[in-house]
DNA sequence: GTATGCTTTCGGC
DNA sequence: TTACGGCCGAAAGCATAC
């Protein structure tokens, strides 16, 4: 049986967020930065709207080189407000919930869902679903989104892709092929730069190239389970289903430190509000941790981790506290001066009260 | 050989 | 000339046990 499958994008979404509450912004390149906090200029570009994209600035580059790029330009550079973005982010969430079978959210912006019953398999009825879909985040919280339907998750990403921003792209059973077919390898999810490099050397530059590939052949570049997931990605033939996802499974948080230090005082002396808020966004989801990492990051931007896994799950602030203090030694020792430094706790297990309640339940 | 668990790195946005 | 965040989930790599 087809499904239908759909992604849902909020386009260029904390820049749009922020031309939405400041209409003066529409027309000037808007890029929506993350301030490290090290000297005036240190930082990222996390989002820029489609005007700095036209000239040249895109997320991930530094705001000095953006900053140099725009001379001359209205530019506005606006703080990120990431607790503001993720309430935009729950209503659309919920709005796109509201109108179909599953939902599976996969980052702040998107989501995948699955209309199969509601559309009774029709590519017409979804597209009407879809159009709605659209319409109504639109009118709700006035932003826009692009969305893509087609009959597996590879499948409805490429599309929700295709045409953005505001777009609506509906690729049929019948289509599926020809859609695919052309287009670089690289757009298929989880083929970077380094796969991407791999394949080249084969001859394969597009999914049409790979998808004539048989499955020995990849197996011998790649390995068996590689292998049988670029086949079928290419071949639109991926099976993952849609699934909602269930509690967060890490939370951390990672800060600039002021200059590059070994000492371990000072680097806890800065790190101790990250501990405090991981802790408090821990408590407040009632969660006991068994994992806990240090993550340092170097002057050349490499990352190095050290996590230690406890007896039993806490979620006592003074366990946090010492763990933390004890593999942040361990890596400045080996590793020497750090740029940034993080926590992260991971492995959870639901609180008492709850396991109690959920054990009488059963 | 296979399953499992833990640590580290990778890659997307 | 250089310039450089902060999250998340999953894969990869390795060890151990059977």
């Amino acid at each position: 049986m087809t499904r239908l499958v759909g992604h849902l994008d909020l386009d260029y979404f904390y820049a749009q967020v922020e031309e939405l509450e400041n209409p003066s912004l529409r027309n000037l390149p808007v890029l929506v930065c993350v301030y490290s906090g090290r000297t005036g200029n240190s930082g990222v570009v996390s989002t820029a709207n489609y005007r700095a994209r036209e000239l040249g600035v895109r997320s991930g580059i530094p705001i000095a080189f953006a900053k140099k790029r725009l001379a001359g330009t209205e530019a506005a550079f606006i703080r990120m407000d990431r607790e503001k973005y993720a309430g935009y982010s729950e209503r659309v969430m919920e709005i796109l919930r509201e109108n179909v079978d599953v939902m599976e959210q996969t980052g702040i912006d998107e989501a995948f869902f699955d209309i199969t019953k509601r559309a009774g398999g029709s590519f017409e009825a979804g597209t009407e679903m879809a159009s709605l879909i659209k319409s109504q985040v639109l009118q709700r919280e006035r932003l826009t989104c692009s969305v893509g339907i087609a009959p597996t998750k590879i499948s409805a990403k490429l599309a929700s892709d295709f045409k953005k921003p505001d777009g609506l792209t509906v690729v049929g059973p019948s289509e599926l092929a020809n859609f695919m077919e052309p287009m670089p390898v690289e757009k298929l999810y989880g083929i970077g730069d380094k796969t991407a490099k791999a394949l080249q050397g084969a001859g394969v530059v597009t999914i049409g190239d790979l998808a004539r590939k048989d499955i020995p052949q990849l197996d011998d570049l790649f390995g068996q389970k590689m292998a049988v997931y670029l086949h079928n990605s290419a071949s639109g033939e991926d099976d993952e289903p849609v699934q909602e996802r269930g509690k967060a499974t890490q939370i951390s948080r990672i800060i600039t430190l002021k200059r590059n230090s070994r000492n371990q005082d000072e680097i806890m002396t800065q790190l101790a509000p990250a501990l405090d808020d991981v802790h408090k966004r821990v408590a407040e989801k009632g969660l006991f941790f068994r994992s806990i990492s240090v993550i340092g990051i170097l002057s050349d931007l490499s990352i190095r981790t050290r996590t230690k896994t406890l007896e039993a799950p806490t979620s006592d602030s003074s366990t946090l506290n010492r763990a933390t203090s004890e593999l942040l030694g361990a890596l400045v020792g080996e590793l020497g001066d750090l740029r940034r430094v993080g926590i992260k706790v991971a492995d959870f297990e639901e609180s008492k009260e709850q396991s109690s309640l959920s054990e009488f339940l059963r």
